[in-house]
DNA sequence: TTAGTGTCGAATGTCGACATTCGACACTGG
DNA sequence: CCAGTGTCGAATGTCGACATTCGACACTAA
């Protein structure tokens, strides 16, 4: 197999276990690792034409985003969640988002940042697509954790958002959501120019309960469908 | 040199990387590795007669805690933070535990767990000792994130003990902090029996704000009195 | 004297190979 | 026919060596 060049040798800015995490980061995403998947170190180092070295650190760095999951003697597989450990996640990202927005209504008083009006713009302007409003709605919250001034905050839900993506877009399938969605995000940022902090971090809180809920209602029904019990099913790929 | 046999090989219940994390963490606790101070990997792999491979991981699982930062061609420090790095990783901490306290109101309405119920006992037992209260209280909050059913959550948490430990303990030094924050621990107990979970997560978020609070006059305290200014100073150890 | 530059050394990054461990399959005995 | 066991294969864990890059020091020139 000749090896894929998805890694530029030119390009100089990142380190190379780095990339590579972005790379496979983006095979999940992009569901070309499906959930549950081993992933073979000899094989990817081979694919993409480099040692195993790099590779495992790769692997290493997708496991610190949830992304991945190593397991000592038996190498790493893309994460599978079940139901209740999703939940969990989902709030865990709750309370951090809401310090975020809690942080940034106590600095954003009186006007907002350019970069989250247009957070909002690209909100409205997409309403009606479910995954381009779902891409905004995580672009929006990772703005907002930016925008709270604490580094290591908006790395941690940049982190949650690659990890729980993928049941995220679940939530925000149907326009009903994503109205009522969309309204929450108004009333936040409405909170935001207000300087209220205590409503803005309970909009936030709320907004990510709802995707919550939703997601994992939508995870049920497509349970139901499949017929399958994943929750157990969790074992071989 | 002869190797340091910190690292039995017939323990074989763990993976060398996490033992050898496992005794940087804790060397780093224990002072006996300065924040700031260069780990140099052949040094450290020489010192334990391992590889450099395994060391590097090490490293890296440290790094995931935050004890550790990794600069890209330039290896691996004590993590040193400056005193708005602390308080944000407080702020971040105060959300996590908060969440875990409201979980476990929800959970142990009623009554304590026998866990949680030592815990309590053994802040009330040390509440003379600033540094055994400060374990109590570290060890409380594991005890509490423990509870909550959340095993990430606890994880996360458990982190943040190990990368602001050290900031913690500055906080607890006085008896009247001492009395202040064991009072809160009554109160905060009293919600976990009583199944409120608004004021369980309002107190844990309360109770680490002024450990917050604390750390930080006391970091100033210290700076003070050293005569540094030690946001600037994170160059060269 | 100082700014700039070049070289040197040391530390990290990467690689290929060997050692070890786990899972699967087949075989044997009951 | 089934349970148990042994062997085999493959994947991960570890190692030592080489390649590359960054920082420090010394040298030169203005």
């Amino acid at each position: 197999m000749r090896p894929v060049p998805v890694v530029m040798a030119t390009e100089l800015h990142r380190t190379l276990p780095s990339q590579v995490a972005d790379w496979i980061a983006t095979g999940i995403v992009e569901e070309r690792f499906a959930p549950g998947e081993r992933l073979n170190e000899k094989v990817l180092a081979e694919m993409l034409g480099i040692s195993r070295s790099p590779l495992r650190e790769a692997l290493r760095i997708l496991a610190t985003r949830g992304m991945v999951t190593i397991t000592p003697q038996r190498g790493a597989r893309v994460t599978l969640l079940s139901g209740e450990e999703v939940v969990q996640l989902f709030d865990i990202r709750a309370v951090l988002v809401g310090l975020a927005a809690r942080e940034v209504a106590a600095r954003c008083k009186g006007s907002l940042t350019a970069s989250l009006a247009g957070a909002l713009a690209a909100l409205e302007a997409s309403v009606a697509d479910p995954d381009g409003y779902a891409r905004a709605s995580a672009a929006t919250a990772l703005e907002i954790a930016q925008a709270s001034g604490n580094p290591r905050l908006a790395e941690m839900i940049g982190s949650f958002a690659m990890a729980i993506g993928r049941y995220a877009r679940l939530g925000l399938a149907t326009q009903a959501r994503r109205n009522r969605s969309l309204r929450t995000w108004r009333t936040l940022f409405a909170a935001f120019v207000e300087g209220d902090a205590d409503t803005a971090e309970m909009l936030q809180r709320q907004l990510a309960a709802e995707n919550r809920d939703a997601a994992l209602q939508a995870i049920a029904t497509r349970n139901a469908e499949t017929g399958k019990t994943p929750d157990k099913a969790r074992r071989r790929a």
